[in-house]
DNA sequence: CAACGGATTAGAATCGTTCTAATTTTGGAA
DNA sequence: TTCCAAAATTAGAACGATTCTAATCCGTTG
């Protein structure tokens, strides 16, 4: 099978996104969107992609992730002050916040209900709600 | 007024959290407990003290602000990475973020409903959930 | 294939925050 | 009061995440 076509999904979703398909950006795709959904930091990405001998740049890391979150295809979250997730699933959820470790997980979409929001004040457009459940193990 | 009578609650205060009432501290203290609730900055705190002709160095801005924390008479907020905020109302209540100009502001407590809480996995338990409601404005 | 503009890069710079080690202040004991 | 030990403050260095710069590279289009 051709890299061609192997990549074919990826390249369109870039395409699709108005971004050019650059090897950098069809190998960190495809680090990011493989499997299971992630929350991920930079840092992490980059050394993802440092284990599976892609030679990508932190400063490119940092690019794509941030057009990637403009593009929609991914949702960029902060929960503690100093260091941004990146979250592959773009859906409408909520998540856990393991303040042990500092990782983030999915809360399944129904299982948290926020009812009866408020108006925001001034004439101002609500663009997102975040619902961050902190918790803590042991 | 003795000074000493003008701070006795502030001063109070600091006791009952077991802090010292150190000429910073109480300054500190007066400047972010006067007034409304606020969503402050370590940044902005120091600016208001020097503002105030208070002098305390930026390092005892952060140490008072983290003691405060831990004794409960301030709570942190990470809303977006690289800045913390810390919100002189310890109560329970969730907030706008105006993605604009990056402040805060309080909902009314029951303004926002969260029903059905999940469980967390793993015996973890919840230690706070914060709602944001990021808008825009114009 | 040429050429233009977008993308990548190394490394420097920036920013908020934390750390270090020296100095000052506090509160209690004598 | 005076003295001391512990706690607090401080300037400045260090840090970690992120952004910037400006040189080079590569994708696309003709
Ligand atoms: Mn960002
Ligand atoms: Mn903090
Ligand atoms: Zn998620
Ligand atoms: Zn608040």
């Amino acid at each position: 099978m051709t890299d061609q076509k192997r990549y074919a999904p990826i390249i369109g979703k870039l395409r699709d996104a108005g971004l050019r398909p650059t090897r950098q950006r069809i190998a960190l795709a495809e680090l990011m969107f493989r499997g299971e959904d992630r929350h991920i930091s930079a840092e992490m990405l980059h050394n993802e992609a440092t284990a599976a001998r892609v030679s990508v740049s932190l400063a490119t890391v940092y690019n794509t992730l941030h057009q990637f979150t403009q593009a929609g295809l991914l949702r960029e979250i902060a929960v503690e002050a100093g260091r941004s997730y990146f979250d592959t699933n773009t859906s409408d959820h909520h998540h856990f916040y393991f303040e042990n470790d500092g990782h983030l997980e999915d809360v399944a979409s129904n299982d948290v209900v926020v009812s009866s929001l408020p108006t925001p004040p001034g004439g101002a457009k609500i663009s997102r709600v975040d619902v961050v459940i902190r918790v803590r193990e042991d």
